[in-house]
DNA sequence: CTTCATTGTGTAAATAAAACACATATCACT
DNA sequence: AGTGATATGTGTTTTATTTACACAATGAAG
């Protein structure tokens, strides 16, 4: 065929990547989709993410592919898993090389919808049925994000830079779901050190309110680089 | 060319598997290496491994090179990482999906060495300088194992079916790269309830023989189903 | 000035981890 | 047979961490 133009000696499978960006809104943590335009799964939802170009790693796939479908840049994303069952893509041997990323939504603005490509956020626990093997995926993703954040205080970058005590603590809760006994949890991340408590409250609340917090990123590196474990 | 048959529209990457075999022999941790008989790189050390066909995963692509050049087979791996510098293969454009696995290296025979290819266990502070970028595929490995040994008993996997505590607590140390003390590290093991001990001793020693133990693979099976976490 | 909802700050109890000591088994040597 | 050297088996005590739990205080609304 004329368009056939790349041969090789033994037959190589495609490469893609995909990038399960969790997003966390001050409420609920959400998950960011593209609607399919055309088949296979063609109105299904999906992962954003494409074919690796043979002047990128897989890294830099991930992150262009999320701008061109998203118009998210900037996000540090870390690799996931490598999806590469043989039946895994309709379409023929399709290796996918996952990534994923937590950030803020309010910090990104996705693409206006009337494109090609329709990206949205998605409530996690109204994720719906996926494209391809994104299920198993996203439920991948999931679990390893569960896992980072008690190691790694990712969660501060998700809150704006001034954050109460009850953001933070629903935060993990939404994330690990599970509760934490409201004192406990105080205690805890204060005792830590890496909080530093301001004056100010919150306006305008029908009841006792909270006052603000910062994270003290430049004692967490100090910290970090002495040998110190951030645990939750 | 007439042997380049196989023709696509876009251009696609090589995809191969490597493996970071890890084997301990009762004293030491070893690496499973092959001696490159061709180019690049030729007369250097290198992991078994070799490009992904298209009816077969990563894992059964790596298990599968792994069988072929150095004999071994049965063995439980998991994927480490996925590496795809556009620059890490100077034939080009290679990506390769790396996994690991810890052994007992007197569970398995190596293949002749009169072979063209020549697989050897180096002792893991003996390995020399690796071909292509697996000096940083090792490092990355060992990371994993030093993490994934205090929450998975693959510990007890790289003993023989009977082993005293002593031998089990070297292993820890020599992994971890830390001491712990004897007695507390006894009861906390002997806590679990995981291992089975017998009244055999140690035969022909010259102080107080220890007891054989076995680790209760059934019941760790159970625990795991409800929900029980191992931890040292 | 009372009510409601929610925050701030503990303390006591339970559990887990770390530090530590003595009795015992086996071989080698006298 | 007795003694010494070496290493195991089995605790207890002390310390630190985690969990459970209670009451006073704040700010808006009625």
């Amino acid at each position: 065929m004329e368009t056939q133009k790349y041969c090789y000696e033994y037959p190589r499978p495609a490469v893609t990547t995909d990038c399960v960006i969790f997003g966390f809104d001050g409420v609920d943590i959400n998950v960011l989709l593209i609607e399919r335009g055309i088949e296979p799964y063609k109105g299904k939802w999906a992962f954003p993410g494409g074919f690796v170009q043979m002047d990128e790693s897989t890294e830099e796939c991930a992150k262009r592919e999320l701008f061109e479908e998203t118009g998210i840049k900037d996000v540090f994303i870390e690799q996931l898993y490598t999806f590469s069952d043989v039946k895994r893509d309709p379409r023929g041997r399709v290796i996918t090389v996952a990534y994923f990323a937590l950030v803020k939504t309010s910090d990104y603005q996705l693409l206006a919808g009337d494109d090609a490509i329709k990206a949205q956020w998605y409530k996690l626990k109204d994720i719906p049925s996926l494209a391809f093997d994104h299920d198993l995926i996203l439920r991948i993703a999931h679990n390893r994000i569960k896992g980072k954040i008690r190691y790694q205080p990712i969660g501060f970058e998700l809150l704006d830079s001034k954050f109460t005590m009850p953001q933070l603590q629903l935060l993990y809760e939404s994330i690990l779901e599970i509760k934490f006994d409201r004192r406990n949890f105080s205690n805890k991340i204060l005792k830590t050190g890496l909080l530093i408590q301001l004056e100010e409250k919150v306006p305008n609340v029908p009841h006792k309110a909270p006052r603000y917090l910062m994270f003290n990123k430049k004692k967490y590196n100090e910290l970090q680089s002495s040998g110190f474990n951030f645990e939750i």
